[in-house]
DNA sequence: CTATGGCACGGATT
DNA sequence: AATCCGTGCCATAG
């Protein structure tokens, strides 16, 4: 044993355990800010340039092939699964300039979305307020959201604030439509109206947008009904057009199926943590794993820094000895969070591959404390890594990684198709029977709440006309 | 009288 | 320790 190990140890441990804890709970967008702001602050933090596989254009560590080309894909022998997540050292792939991910249009012309948005506009704007558009394009989100006021822009620019709103009312016409929005709800409406040009909008659509999108994202359809005076059917064939047609975030292509598990207040997936695909797309082709990590190149503690340190003076030298120290740190918590990632989505995706690759009903209940014990972590440590993050699955939807511990999902889609095929109208009752016999043994008074999570009416509610069919 | 939704309780989960 | 989820009981609507 050697004595004096806990002298280099014990100071870092506390610090370290704090912040990986820290950053662990961190999304990808959130951890984005935090290394931006690092970056700026600290001077001996160092982020190198990214470099592109050949082959497949993907981003690569500074130094090694590239994982997926020349990595002979064996991590298992019956479920041929990738992972790539950064180890020793780090890389992102960037969702936008992915080239297997031609998701946005804008992205594949490969110009940012204030240009993209302003070509579109320049026609129709008057000159003077050219410089107005490209003002507002220029404090907009990675959503497409406004970031500053309609006051405040028109403060800077000394101009009215009804001219203002012109040119945003003009913007928001341009693809992505809804764009420069300072709401969801907002950048909806935007869209009803250009929809409303090309197809049938469903009466009180304009309404539910604008006054009940929380409570449309929680499936509360009878309140809303109630609350408009109108039919629950009504509210569920508006809240079906949205899904379909409308999309929150306009600068982002996706909206995965917007149900809440948890019930926590966040509704909002922009950005996702983690990315499951088919290798090149094509499905039956292995999958690939790819968490994210919202930086591009790779981060270290900038050689030419410590390199300098040793021609400075001594009172110098220690205050950027601290500077390295934490960025050392820093790094090596960044590390341990993508590990802690890697392997709880390695179990993951092994464990819903059902899931992942077929449907809902193939959703294996599971819990986080099964999944700790397997993985020899604690808990809490499960519960950080998946809260708060989100996923994008095959089929581009993305959805919160806790939907992997939604113990009811499976049982909810398998209630929600039962009814969509029969064809008389089940009973709450009838169905706790029907899943009996499937081996699912639940109370009735359950189905009822499943049921209304679906956003599925009751039984005399529910009359099927045989024409129509979906 | 039957089916459903509301309230609240207890056990599981985080 | 706090929270979430399934469930039972009861009032109410059809």
């Amino acid at each position: 044993m050697l004595q004096h190990q806990w002298q280099v140890t014990s100071t870092t441990t506390s610090a370290h355990l704090a912040q990986t804890m820290t950053l662990l709970s961190m999304t990808a967008a959130e951890l984005q800010e935090k290394i931006e702001s690092e970056l700026s602050n600290n001077p001996a933090l160092d982020l190198v340039e990214e470099r592109r596989c050949p082959m497949c254009k993907r981003l690569l560590p500074p130094s090694g092939p590239c994982p997926i080309c020349s990595q002979p894909m064996s991590e298992t022998s019956d479920d041929p699964i990738v992972f790539i997540s950064p180890r020793e050292d780090f890389y992102t792939g960037s969702l936008a300039s992915s080239h297997e991910i031609p998701d946005e249009p804008y992205a594949s012309e490969s110009i940012d979305l204030p240009s993209y948005v302003l070509r579109q506009a320049a026609a129709d704007l008057r000159p003077e307020d050219r410089m107005l558009a490209a003002y507002i394009l220029n404090h907009l989100d990675e959503d497409g959201f406004l970031t500053i006021s309609v006051l405040e822009i028109a403060r800077y620019h000394h101009r009215l604030p009804s001219e203002i709103e012109e040119v945003i009312a003009l913007l928001k016409r341009c693809e992505p439509i809804g764009v420069c929005s300072s709401t969801p709800g907002e950048a909806m409406l935007a869209q009803i109206e250009s929809l409303s040009e090309v197809m049938p909008i469903p009466d009180l659509s304009r309404e539910i947008v604008r006054d009940h999108l929380q409570q449309v994202s929680q499936h509360h359809y009878n309140e809303i009904a109630k609350q408009l005076k109108t039919s629950v059917k009504q509210v569920q064939l508006v809240a079906t057009f949205i899904v379909e047609n409308l999309n929150p975030f306009p600068a982002r292509a996706h909206w995965g199926d917007v149900r809440n598990p948890s019930g926590s207040s966040s509704e909002v997936y922009h950005q996702p943590d983690v990315l499951v695909y088919y290798l090149n797309d094509k499905p039956g082709n292995p999958l690939v794993v790819e968490i994210i990590l919202p930086v591009r190149g790779t981060l270290r503690v900038n050689p030419l820094f410590k390199e300098s340190m040793k021609s400075v003076g001594e009172e110098q030298s220690s205050e950027w000895k601290d500077d390295i120290d934490k960025a050392n740190l820093l790094i090596k918590c960044i590390q341990q969070r993508s590990n802690a990632m890697k392997l709880l989505l390695e179990k993951l995706v092994v464990i819903q591959k059902g899931y992942i690759t077929g449907s809902d009903k193939d959703m294996v209940a599971l819990t986080r404390a099964t999944i700790a014990q397997e993985l020899e972590l604690h808990e809490s440590t499960i519960s950080r890594a998946v809260s708060g993050k989100t996923i994008q699955l095959p089929n581009r939807k993305i959805v919160p990684l806790a939907i992997f511990f939604d113990r009811s999902l499976s049982i909810r889609t398998i209630i929600k198709e039962m009814i969509e095929h029969e064809t008389t109208p089940l009973s709450d009752t009838e169905i706790k029977e029907r899943l009996e016999k499937d081996g699912i043994t639940i109370a009735r008074r359950t189905v009822a709440k499943y049921r209304s999570m679906e956003g599925i009416l009751p039984t005399h509610l529910r009359q099927k006309s045989p024409g129509s069919s979906g």
